[in-house]
DNA sequence: CGTCTACATTACGTTAACGTCAAGTTTCTG
DNA sequence: CAGAAACTTGACGTTAACGTAATGTAGACG
């Protein structure tokens, strides 16, 4: 183990994604194998960005957004402006991230106060009509 | 204000989507405007729910699964089998939702250790070669 | 040498979530 | 009452994120 390069199998396997989505993610600008003549070999950067990639999307973002998160991380190291303006970027998706989170939150209450209402209904006995939920 | 019926029009400027995006919600089961006539009259019950829609969207559900989350709510008041099992759903999606959250706050992690790291780049002065992000 | 396996490219198909006309009502307004 | 406004129902178009062939090649193996 700890391959320098892995062929677009090994990738599969270990990611338990297909080989068309890599080269898709690859025409996308996320991935950037490098090539062995015809084949695609990918680096350990490769994989620490498909790990991102896969996390990000569990989580809902679009490809798009994800490559916007993953080139916070481009090596910007030219002029400090760069780097200042990277790092501008990056604190304004932190704040929309914790919107985000905020809102799972929200949902997760109503769902929790769902629940207890779900709970009320099954303790109470044969009751005289529970109230309504709210939708 | 407190109008119980908000026409298709009042809905889009009231919550800033198209005409076409509630009439689709309503083909795919997710709102339930009663009619006058040909007229779409939205409730106040299809407000809330397209408030849940929304939210739930904004955080990265799809329609579908807004859908399901939506349908907890119904009035299961049948026998108690039907809401026990209303109840067991609620409860795998609550944990589904927390197991988003901690892949968020993941992903949030990720972004706080490279702002940490745009930001040692800004602090020490002219360093000597900053070591590299990790991707 | 022939065949298999692992890869490659090209290209058309699919689903979700609407956008965007087109064409016909119904309702408001001067 | 005429025209505009606001609504209706189709129906086709669009984008994202791949799936699914179809076809071709480069190297390993018996």
């Amino acid at each position: 183990m700890d391959e320098t390069h892995m062929t677009i199998g090994r990738m599969c396997e270990t990611f338990g994604v297909s080989a068309r989505t890599l080269r898709f993610y690859e025409t996308k600008k996320l991935l950037f194998p490098i090539r062995q003549g015809q084949k695609r070999l990918f680096t350990k950067r490769d994989r620490a960005r498909l790990k991102l990639i896969l996390k990000g999307k569990r989580f809902g973002f679009s490809l798009e957004e994800i490559r916007q998160l993953l080139d916070l991380y481009k090596s910007d190291q030219d002029p400090q402006i760069q780097i200042k303006q990277a790092h501008e970027r990056a604190e304004r998706q932190l704040k929309a991230l914790e919107a985000k989170k905020q809102e799972l939150d929200e949902i997760i209450e109503d769902l929790r106060s769902q629940l207890a209402w779900g709970k009320n209904l099954l303790s109470t006995r044969p009751p005289f009509k529970a109230n309504h939920p709210p939708f």
